[in-house]
Formats: structure tokens, sequence, C-alpha cells
DNA sequence: CTTGCATTTGAGAGCGCTCTCACGATAGCC
DNA sequence: GGCTATCGTGAGAGCGCTCTCAAATGCAAG
């Protein structure tokens, strides 16, 4: 309405709305600074009387703690870096990260530490170290789809760090992550194929430099030879829908019966219906197709794709919990495995 | 390694790595803490040769200036608050959001400021609201689908804010955003449809409470009227492909000629393009298609659409740009609207 | 009624930094 | 050469909070 200066309340100008401090707080209550202080951090020996009295005039004064003043006396900074690698972050718009960040920052808001999100290109990358080890958070979580981007994993030794998604070589002992449980999920959905009847089950695997690729075949093995089946149905894939078609394809013109195919993800399972349909097969009729991730590809092929469904929100919402703890001096797990579970769809019968 | 403990270096057990300060760097370079705080600050009046042996005791004690003290003594927080209101959160998956986010975190990379994600659940807006106020951050970004989410709009008044996406009433003048063109955007896709010779066009609009939904059917109207065509057209949809295949099909049961469609969003165009192939019509052939927003349900049609490509990455940058200038004192614009280009794909030949 | 102990409260010293102000040094001027 | 500007530098006072330590209070026991 007026110029543009009411816009940045910062200069301190017009009524100059000064923001309530915890010295205004005592005196308003009637107590000391350290009495406010105890209050407001709920330390349990403060007569109840005097937490009314302390409380009402926070109350009163619209009083909230200033945060920098907080972490500079306590050297705590309750802040939680998110570090996302530039290379992660093309994929953005990948609904499974998108939702693991999710899962943090909802976590977070339950809890005082406030979720600091940083993007660190590869040109920056000791910026972004610099800054996380420069004190100024409690604490990282580094979520990545490529393992080579633990060059964050020497972090850990200075600094509380839990990953999203397990690094290929767990030698990093010292090193803390959670995880989806990949290799149970696809074992999973491949017992789900073999309960449905189905004898000749092949796989089309995902890459197998990347721990998702690799969990996903051992899960779909570790079934195979648990009722004694053919291992050799094995094709591999890059995660993308065309080389879903071409693994299919491939195993296609092995000429040998096919009656079930486990995808390492649902992009490759919907890149293998269209070559299924190709050949004038069917899906379940002749041959019956599951998934893993649970996204859009699935849902929408005809008939919709039996899958494994990750819970992406419980993964960041683990990541976030594991910190805090971490940073609370508490002992966790290194590992955490998030359970899968299946979801039956029209693609299994 | 050994037991739990040194994976919590804030404890400052083991080593006690101390983090270095000002102090001890003036103390390296000979200097006063003030002179060290300038060169930090790269204040211009201090002599070259100075500048030079505090940058080198920087370097050799791997000196990173402490935030919370910088902000306790210089009343900036250099923070930025990213709100997302949680039924958007919902919606995290949503690409468009996910890249909005992305530009925003890009942008701040190369400056001074970070970025404060926080998810705002109805239930905690209070606290949200508190935490926003009470000095924590110099400003927030606030993106939402929902205009109704501008129960933040009241927070302009006290602190810098920027919106993303802009309110359905325009009529609070003190409030800052950036939005897409979508007028623009939609007049340009149905200018395409134009010259390319169609005639009888239609739109499948989006909900009219929505500015998004009608700023696209403005711009249908605007391209139309300049052609003196019949803009009688309009069928409503919410967005869902379901709902754009009742909106084809209610336009096709007009039984009146029509040789082009401007669909408010893929999703819709994507169901619209089953009710034409089910009434046997094709496409481009029949009915030219053309979408707005560019995302996976348009590319992966057959053919692939037509759309309006949103610069979601740079209108993230934008708000913060826009955000960043506000807190710094100068004037800005209150709308920018980010210019969308047209995507020519197979659907209009 | 005094002594001792537990418990609540307050005083005060920082946390690491910015920023005002005053100082000494150099430069420019008549 | 003495005078006033100009400039770079340092001293020191906080910013709002936490936390230690000591004082004050209350209460049970002697």
């Amino acid at each position: 309405m007026t110029a543009e200066t009411p816009s940045n309340p910062a200069t301190g100008d017009s009524g100059a709305r000064t923001v309530p401090t915890l010295e205004m707080v005592a005196a308003l209550a009637g107590v000391s600074r350290a009495t406010v202080s105890r209050v407001v951090n709920s330390s349990p020996k403060v007569t109840p009387h005097v937490v009314d009295a302390v409380n009402d005039a926070i109350e009163r004064l619209n009083y909230v703690p200033n945060r920098a003043a907080r972490s500079l006396a306590s050297r705590r900074t309750q802040v939680i870096a998110l570090v996302v690698p530039e290379t992660t972050a093309k994929l953005f718009s990948d609904p499974f990260f998108a939702t693991v960040a999710q899962g943090i920052a909802l976590y977070l808001s339950d809890t005082d530490y406030t979720l600091n999100m940083l993007i660190s290109s590869e040109a920056k990358s000791e910026k972004t170290r610099r800054y996380l080890m420069g004190g100024n958070v409690d604490g990282a979580l580094v979520v990545s789809h490529h393992s080579g981007d633990h060059s964050y994993s020497e972090l850990g030794q200075s600094l509380p760090v839990v990953f999203g998604g397990r690094p290929l070589i767990a030698t990093e002992s010292a090193s803390y992550f959670v995880d989806v449980d990949n290799a149970a999920g696809a074992a999973g959905a491949t017992a789900h194929l073999v309960e449905t009847g189905r004898r000749h089950i092949a796989t089309i695997a995902g890459p197998q430099d990347m721990p998702a690729g690799l969990d996903r075949l051992t899960g779909w093995r570790r079934t195979l030879s648990m009722h004694g089946f053919d291992q050799s149905l094995v094709e591999l894939g890059d995660f993308t829908p065309e080389s879903g078609a071409d693994a299919m394809r491939r195993l296609l013109d092995r000429g040998v019966p096919i009656d079930g195919v486990f995808a390492a993800n649902d992009q490759m399972a919907a890149g293998a219906y269209s070559v299924i349909y190709e050949r004038g097969l069917s899906i379940p009729g002749d041959i019956a197709m599951a998934g893993f991730d649970d996204n859009y590809y699935g849902s929408t092929t005809t008939p919709p794709l039996t899958t494994v469904h990750q819970p992406s929100h419980e993964l960041g919402a683990k990541m976030a919990e594991v910190l805090v703890a971490l940073i609370e001096g508490k002992t966790v797990e290194h590992v955490t495995l998030m359970p899968t579970n299946l979801l039956v769809r029209a693609s299994t019968l």
C-alpha cells in the first residue's frame, strides 16, 4: 500500500516491532532469564506455579526463542542438512526421491530440528563440505541414487551422517544408512509368481553396479533357488523402458518357455509389455509380469502391473529418525532396511 | 569401528577437534578480530597485503564462519524458508513442484542464503507462523497449488514473502508472486492450432476456481476472439485424465465439427486421446491436440502431444531471486510472469 | 530453635561474530 | 611546516541465549 519500505520489516523502520526476547519474558513474569530458559526447555525442576506464570508471559508477548542465540550458546544448531548431489537433483522429479524428502521434512516438523536443503554440485562440493564441517549443522542426510556420490562418506567421521540407499561397498563400516529391503521385495514378488503357478520365471535385472539392481536380482535368485527352479533366465537392463523392451526381446528369443517375468523396476516392465504384445502373447495369460517401484509406469499399463511398493515416505522418516537418534548420542543400528509390500494387480492374475 | 562415541563428534570427546574461530584467525594473521571480519565480508577498506595475510590464515585453519554467531550479531539470519502447505506436499511427487523446489535450491546455492524447507500442516500452521515471525528467517517462499493456502498472505506484512503461483484474488496488493504466464501459453498453443489450419477449436478447461484453470481458458479465448472464431466449444475438467475423457466425450456429443482441441493440461489431453480413438477418429488427422504442462502424460501418448512447456526450474530460481532482492531492500515488481514455450510434437502435425 | 540437606532460583560469564567509534598514521592543502 | 581530511585498524560493547555455580529458600530431623 505505502512505499516499498514496509515490505522490508528487517530494516526495523515504521512501528519497529521488536521481537520479544527471553529478557522481556523474564521481566514480565517477574523471574530471571535462567528460569524462563528452563521453562522454555522444559526443565523438570521449576515450580509449577512459576511455569504457568512464565508460559503466560510467553503467550502474551508471543515469544519465540531466537534460534541463532540459542545455537550459539548451546553449541548445537538444531539444523539437519539434506544433501542432494546435483546428479540426483536432476532426477528430482523422480517421485521416489521427492517422496523421501517429504518424509524427512514431515518427520522433522515434529521435532525441534530444522531442515536445510542443499544441492551440492560437483564444482561446489568443497564449499558444501566446509559448510557441513563448519559447525553449521548437527548432522546430515545424504540422498542419492548414485553410489558414487559417497564422496560424502568421509563426512561421517566428523559429523553424524545417514545415507539413503546403501553404498555399493559396505566396507565403510562407520556409516549409517537406511534402505529399502530390495532383496526381500524382489524375493516376495518372485514368490508371488511361483504361487500363481508360474514355473519358468525370468528376470529383467537392473544395472549390477547399483545396489538396487544387485539386490533385486539376488532376491529373485533367492526365491528360485528355494524352489529349485532354473536361474538362467536373466537379462540386464538399465532401468529405462527401452532397455526393458530389449531385455524382454532377448529373453523371448531364447526360445525357451517363459511364463513369468520379474522386472527390477516398473519402467522396464512397461517396456517389456510392448514386446510381449508384439509377439502376440498375452499378459497375464501367457506371461505374468511383476515390477518394482510402484510408480506411474506400472499403474497405467494394461493390465495394471503387479509391483513392489516402496515405503519411500517412511524411508525418509526413518532416515531422519536415525539421524536424530545419532545426534542425541543414542546407539542405533548402522543398517536399517525398510520392508516393502507387494501390490498385486491384474498382470499376475 | 570403535564404540559409538566417535560417531557423535558434537560431544566434543576424543581429539576435541575445535572448530576455528575468528579470534584464532586473527591471532594467526596478527591482526584484530574486526579486520578478519572485514576480510571475510569483503569490505573494500582493507590493505591488500593484510587481506592476503588473513586469507592465508583462514586457509591454514580451514576456517568457516559460524552462522549462528554471525546471524546473532548482524540480526540477519541468511535463511530463507520454503513453506510447503501439507496439501501441496501430498503432491510433492508432482514433478512441477519438485522442479520448482530444485530451481530455488540451485539459485540459492550461489548466494549466501540457506534454504529451510518446512512442511506446514493445517494443524501446525500456528507453529509455522510463529517460527517465521520469530526472526528465524529473513524471508519466505510459499509454493502452493491451492490458492486457499494463502492464509500465509498476511505474513507478507511483517516478512518478505514471495508466492509461487498467483493468488486467485489479486487484491492482496502488498504481496509478491511469480507465476507462469498461463494465459500467454494457452494463447500460443491455440494460435499454433490456428496456424496449422484448424478452424473449429475446442478447449478442455481446468477448474475455474484455480488461477491456472482460469488463465488458460482466458488465453484460449484471446486467440479465438482475435481470429473471430467460435468460442462456445468449452468443457470443464478437473485436471485428471478421467475428467479430460469425459469432457472430450461431451464435446464430441455436441455433434458440431471439431478439428482441434486445447486441453488445459497434459493429463486431460491424455484422457481425451482415448475418447477420440474410441470414436474412430485420428490424431492429428481428424483432431489436432495440444496440452499444457509438458509432463510424462503428454510425452508417452501416441502420437506425442504438442504441449506448453513451463519453465518450472526458472520459476523457482526467479522466486528466490525476487525474495533475495526484497530482503536486500531493493524495489521489485510485485508480479513476475515467466514465459512458456510451445513444444510442437506430432499431435498437431 | 538450630542444623543440615535438598531443591529452586538468580547472577554472570561466555558462545563467535558484527559494528560503532575512536585512534594513529598517512596524505593533501594553504 | 602546521593544519585538517582520509583511510585503515583496533578496542569493546553487545546480539539473545545457555549453563555453571552460588545464593536463597523450604523442610525434616536433631
